[in-house]
DNA sequence: TCTGGGGTCCTAGGACCC
DNA sequence: TCTGGGGTCCTAGGACCC
């Protein structure tokens, strides 16, 4: 009998990782990427954890480190970042027979029939440093759940090179471990169950797996009940297939200002509808709805969010179709009056374009029609770069766009922005 | 002054049917 | 005024993930 057998490839400080690839100067210094519209800190540099910085926390709440201890801040650059990705991903995929990639900086590996592992991930680890000048750690465990956690140990242990493997230590070293882990750090627990099981007693990874998982169970949720049986070393959460469909697509963006009027909603809506609708048809999906929330501060007092729906009498890929119901819904929506700071449109009912359902009364010539404009216009934004063309209703001036003020360019997504080499 | 964006899954409860 | 029981489907909302 084969013993299952996961690791978890995880980027280290990935997006802080990939601005150092093309600016060797931020090495050794405390740097932070940016979420958009330069809001929150999303990716710390180790020496940036050093000093202090949290995740998650607004910027403008750390910003006087700049000064006081030379932090340093990009704007968050996600075409980068992306293709720095699908790099990674495609040389771990060559190392094991199935590949999850569950988020932009880490992918599940199978290696279950594959003996010593640990001397692969080795292997990779330097293949990755080597070939894109980005850190790893590898986590290996009999379940998804304990190689997530092993990660952590590699990344925390600097002794053990970035790979651990749960299974290559004893018992009595495996509880040590658990014992050493916040219930909060384990894959599934969060802010509100974590609070809860505190509350019951049970503090760290060691204690969950040592509860009554029927109880819990039964308490909590199935989802409480596998995170436990999984600390215990049997698999519950297996690969997900790769490549299936998204069944939502959201596209959002805080403004750069606030925003009053019903015209600049409706070109900033125009514009994340148009995005939304070119990740659809990337996906080969069309949508059967639309709905578009604007929302004041969720800061503020007094925050104010209100949403709109139209669903479509036959599901489509078609931006101008879809920004129309779009515009619609944001009719539904808009009272005046308000300062918006953010909009965002999220496509729902999406499913495989192959074989959906046309509407009785819509004509094949006007598909055609569609469909052959969409193709030329999503060809020009991928040959000429995004952006090239895009509709009139989106705005020229786009005085809303979000800010982005630390950016670095497109290094490996741009031929304007390719990085450059002198010699001497 | 300044607080991200994009997903998934699970559950409870209502609607509806027989 | 009295007034069954059980099943399915759908949706909204909550919690989680990175």
């Amino acid at each position: 009998m084969t013993v299952e057998k996961y690791a978890l490839v995880d980027c280290n400080n990935f997006y802080v990782s990939c601005e150092r690839v093309f600016n060797p100067k931020l090495a050794g210094k405390p740097v932070v990427v940016l979420s958009n519209n330069d809001g929150c800190v999303v990716a710390r540099s180790n020496e940036a954890k050093a000093i202090g910085v949290k995740m998650g926390v607004p910027y403008f709440k750390v910003a006087h480190l700049e000064k006081e201890q030379g932090l340093i801040a990009r704007s968050s650059n996600y075409p980068l970042y992306g293709d720095m990705s699908a790099r990674v991903m495609r040389i771990l995929s060559q190392y094991a027979p199935r590949q999850e990639v569950y988020s932009i900086d880490e992918c599940f590996l199978l290696v279950g029939g594959m003996s010593e592992f640990e001397n692969t991930a080795r292997e990779i680890r330097a293949t990755v440093q080597q070939s894109l000048g980005l850190p790893i750690c590898v986590g290996i465990a009999p379940t998804k759940t304990l190689a997530k956690l092993s990660n952590a140990v590699a990344k925390s242990t600097g002794s053990l090179g970035g790979v651990f493997d749960y299974a290559s230590v004893s018992e009595t070293k495996q509880t040590r471990i658990l014992r050493a882990i916040p219930v909060r750090d384990v894959w599934g627990v969060g802010r509100k169950l974590a609070e809860k099981f505190i509350a019951m007693g049970i503090t760290t990874a060691l204690d969950l797996r040592e509860s009554d998982a029927e109880q819990m169970g039964k308490q909590f949720s199935v989802v409480t009940k596998r995170t436990i049986t999984e600390l215990r070393g049997t698999p519950c959460v297996g690969m997900e297939a790769m490549g299936e469909a998204r069944k939502h697509i959201v596209s959002s963006r805080s403004f750069g200002r606030a925003v009053y009027t019903l015209e600049e909603l409706e070109e900033a809506v125009t514009a994340y509808a148009s995005k939304a609708c070119e990740k659809l048809r990337r996906d080969q999906s069309v949508a059967g709805e639309i709905s578009v929330v604007i929302r004041t501060s969720a800061y503020a007092d007094d925050s104010f969010a209100q949403s709109g729906e139209v669903v479509f009498d036959s599901a489509t890929d078609d931006t101008m179709v879809i920004v129309r119901h779009a515009m619609q819904a944001l009719r539904d929506a808009y009272k005046p009056g308000y300062a918006y700071q953010k909009a965002g449109v999220t496509l729902g009912r999406v499913t495989p374009r192959e074989g959906r359902q046309i509407s009785l009364f819509s004509q094949p010539e006007q598909n055609e029609k569609s469909e052959k404009m969409m193709k030329a216009l999503d060809a020009a934004n991928a040959k000429w770069g995004r952006g090239t063309i895009f509709l009139a209703g989106e705005g020229v001036e786009k005085s809303w766009k979000m800010k982005a003020e630390h950016k670095s360019p497109a290094y490996t997504s741009s031929w304007l922005e390719l990085p450059r080499v002198r010699t001497y």
